[in-house]
DNA sequence: AACACCGCCTGAGCGC
DNA sequence: TGCGCTCAGGCGGTGT
């Protein structure tokens, strides 16, 4: 996309527009069929593309005019582009824009918890993102370990708060717990002392992740529609009541903090981790 | 400060 | 086959 020229083509409902500093603060109701010309401006109609930027699971669309476009996807939100002779748009997409000549961009989300956030410039996407703590491969291990310390939560849910590090959801918070050794319910400040630990197995469950292109549940693909691979090698994530490939204990899962936590009382019920 | 709970949505998978 | 129920990758708001 970079280099090219994009124009909106459509935008389906407006309930997904959000707000810097509020993915939801969603303005406007429902569906309508003409969007304002300011709205388009906001949308990158007629932007050319000068880069592509992300911070933990947002991503950002940089036109040469300073414009911005903030995307997260939420929980089933796909951004892929396509040829533009395909005339199959999926249900549930709710902007595209023409890129070039040849291809097209379409935001599709079928539960809404995505947004489309416009930015007007550099500065108001620092500050949205400065809501967001270090991105999770961008922090260092001493930086994790401030962060953890001055939290009194359990572990996993200061892993899972975007403003402890950006970037983590739920499946790999489970997956960096597991691997360090360390209990989901291990209060954080404890677990500070763990941070190197900690930071490793994020630093390597992510690298791996991205390698595999990411772990497709259901809805999950990459921009050119592709499924990603990792979610074959989770090791506690989705594996409730199987076997460990480590230790062979019976992987467990509980609710911590309103999520759905898989760990292994074998591997993660020492108070040493296990790096 | 931290926590529990709810709402936002659709669709898949399950038991009956 | 079809119904109703539960659950899901996220986040923000409210009340305790």
């Amino acid at each position: 996309m970079v280099g090219q020229r994009i124009a909106l083509l459509g935008i389906g409902r407006h309930d997904i527009i959000g707000t810097p500093g509020n993915l939801r603060a969603r303005r406007g109701t429902g569906s309508s069929t003409h969007a304002d010309g300011a709205l388009r401006r906001a949308l990158l109609h007629g932007a050319t593309v000068s880069s592509l930027v992300r911070h933990g699971k947002q991503m950002a669309i940089v036109a040469d005019d300073g414009r911005v476009l903030v995307v997260h996807l939420g929980m089933s939100g796909r951004l892929v582009t396509a040829d533009n002779r395909d005339r199959e748009v999926p249900p549930h997409t709710h902007a595209r824009w023409s890129i070039g000549s040849a291809r097209e961009l379409r935001f599709t989300d079928p539960r809404r918890f995505g947004a489309l956030v416009p930015c007007a410039g550099d500065t108001e996407l620092q500050s949205h993102w400065a809501g967001l703590g270090p991105d999770a491969m961008d922090i260092s291990a001493e930086q994790l370990g401030h962060a953890l310390a001055s939290r009194r939560t359990p572990v996993k849910v200061a892993l899972l708060d975007q403003q402890t590090v950006a970037g983590l959801g739920n499946i790999y918070v489970d997956e960096t717990l597991h691997r360090a050794g360390i209990h989901p319910l291990m209060r954080s400040t404890r677990a500070s002392t763990y941070a190197e630990a900690i930071w490793t197995s994020m630093r390597g469950i992510l690298e791996a992740a991205i390698a595999a292109g990411g772990s497709t549940l259901r809805d999950y693909v990459d921009g050119s529609g592709n499924p990603g691979a990792y979610a074959t090698l989770h090791r506690v994530y989705g594996r409730s009541g199987k076997q460990c490939h480590q230790c062979g204990t019976h992987i467990r899962s509980m609710v911590v903090g309103g999520r759905t936590t898989a760990f292994c009382p074998g591997c993660q019920g020492r108070v040493r981790p296990a790096l």
